[in-house]
DNA sequence: GAGCCTATGTTTAGAAT
DNA sequence: GATTCTAAACATAGGCT
C-alpha cells in the first residue's frame, strides 16, 4: 500500500525536435520499431506493400522496413515477370544494405546467395523451403562486407534495373518532344492521356528470365537512384 | 439516461488478411493515414528522414510519405550542395508523382515552379516565403498532368541523378574488380573499408549548381530506379 | 467512400535495469 | 543502446451518417 509510485506513466509530448540528446535516441528507437510494425500489419491486414526507410538523425543508422517478403517470394518463384523478380530481389539486397552499418551479418547474404542459386534451377519447386529462409530477411540484417558473387549478382540486378531506366527515359524523352500528344486533357479524355503515374510506373517491357541468370558487368545504376525516394543521401 | 449504447469501441483483431472486402478497405485507409501520422512525428521529433511508399493491394493506389520538407527546404535554399539540391527537388516532385492517381491538382506543380524560379534568382533571401509555400508539399497534392517547363525541370534533376548514378556505378565497377581493397576488413580494420552504406550513400562528386539552371535533355532514369525501394512495380 | 463516434486495444514517455 | 515497467496518451474497429 505504500507502493510507491515508481512510474509516472506516458507523459503528453509536443511535437518537435527532442531536445535531451538522451531522449531523442530512445524515442527514435521505439517509434521506429513502432512504425515497422504498423507497416508490418498494415501489409499483413491488408495485403499492401510498403516499403520505408528512415535515415536516423546523426548516427547515419537507417532501416528499411518491408512488408511482404512473403508477396516477393511469390513474385520471385512463382514465374512473375523478370522485372519484377529483379525489383523484388533488389529490394532484398537493399534492405541488407540499408541497414549495413551496425553489426557484421555477412551469413545472412551468403544465405541468400545460396537461395538464388537454388531458385536458378527451380522456382517453384523450392518455394516452401525458401519462404521460411527468405522471411528471415523481414527485418534484415546489416552487412559490412559483401563478398564477390554477392557484388556480382548485385550488378547483374542492378544492370537490369539500368536498362529499365533507360528505357523510361526513352519514354521520357518522348513525351518531352511531343507533350501534347500525352499531356493534354484530364483522365477523362477521349485522348487517354498518361498520368504522371502512369509514365512512371511502367509495366515491363523488358525480356525476361535475366536478372537470375545474369552475371554481366555493365554501367548499372546505384543506390542514388533511390534518392529520389527520399532525397535524403545528403553529405 | 435511456441512451443506448451506439458504439462498441475497438475490438481486438487478428494480425491476417481481412476478408471483408469493405473493412479492408477502411482498415488500409485509416492505417495508412496513421503510418503516416507517426512518420510525420518521428521526423519532427528526431529529426529523421523517413520516406514511405504504399501500394494498396488492388487499386494500385499508393501513397509517398515523407517528412523533413522542412530539410529539404534547408537543402534547397541555404547553399547545400547540388546533388543534395537535386534530390531534395526530385524527391519533391515525386511526392507528387506518387500521388499522381486521383485529383488533379495541377495549380500546387506551378506553384512549385514558380518556387524554383524564384529560386534561381536568390537562394537565402527568400528562405522566409519559401518555406511556408514549400510546406504547403507535406502530404503533397497529386497531379494528373505536367506542363512542359514542369517536365523540363524534372528531367535535368534526373538527368543530375543519372551522371551520379553513372558516377556510382564506375565506383561499384571499381570495386568489383577489386574486392579485396575495399572489402576486406571490419569497421575496425586499419585499411578503413568502406561499408556497403558508405558505398552506396555516397557523398556528392558532381558540380554544384546545375539542377537550378539545368534545362537539357539527356537520357534521364526514371523512377523505375526507385524499384529497388520497393519492388512493387510489377504488373 | 469519407467522416464522426466511443469504448477499447495499443503505443509509448519517462525512469530504471 | 536495447529492454522492461507503468500509467497515460493515442489509434482505431465497428457502427452509424
Amino acid at each position: 500500500m505504500a507502493r510507491l509510485r515508481r512510474y509516472v506513466g506516458r507523459r503528453k509530448v509536443e511535437i518537435k525536435k527532442i531536445t535531451k540528446e538522451n531522449n531523442l535516441q530512445v524515442t527514435y528507437s521505439k517509434r521506429r520499431t513502432g512504425i515497422f510494425k504498423k507497416a508490418h500489419e498494415l501489409c499483413t491486414l491488408c495485403a499492401a506493400k510498403v516499403a520505408i526507410i528512415i535515415f536516423s538523425p546523426g548516427k547515419k543508422v537507417f532501416s528499411f522496413g518491408h512488408p511482404g517478403v512473403n508477396d516477393l517470394v511469390n513474385l520471385l518463384f512463382n514465374g512473375a515477370p523478370s522485372q519484377t523478380t529483379a525489383e523484388a530481389l533488389c529490394n532484398h539486397f537493399n534492405e541488407a544494405l540499408r541497414n549495413a552499418n551496425l553489426r557484421n551479418l555477412n551469413e545472412e547474404l551468403t544465405q541468400s546467395s545460396d537461395l538464388l542459386d537454388m531458385a536458378k534451377k527451380n522456382r517453384t519447386e523450392l518455394n516452401n523451403q525458401l519462404r521460411p529462409a527468405l522471411e528471415q530477411f523481414w527485418w534484415a540484417g546489416p552487412v559490412e562486407e559483401m563478398n564477390k558473387p554477392q557484388l556480382e549478382f548485385l550488378m547483374s540486378t542492378m544492370e537490369e534495373l539500368n536498362r529499365n531506366i533507360t528505357l523510361q527515359a526513352e519514354r521520357l524523352r518522348i513525351l518531352f518532344s511531343n507533350p501534347s500528344q500525352v499531356l493534354v486533357g484530364s483522365s477523362s479524355s477521349p485522348i487517354v492521356p498518361l498520368t504522371a503515374s502512369q509514365l512512371f510506373f511502367h509495366p515491363p517491357v523488358v525480356p525476361a528470365n535475366h536478372v537470375i541468370d545474369g552475371n554481366v558487368i555493365p554501367t548499372p545504376p546505384s543506390s542514388h537512384g533511390f534518392s529520389s525516394l527520399g532525397g535524403f543521401l545528403g553529405p
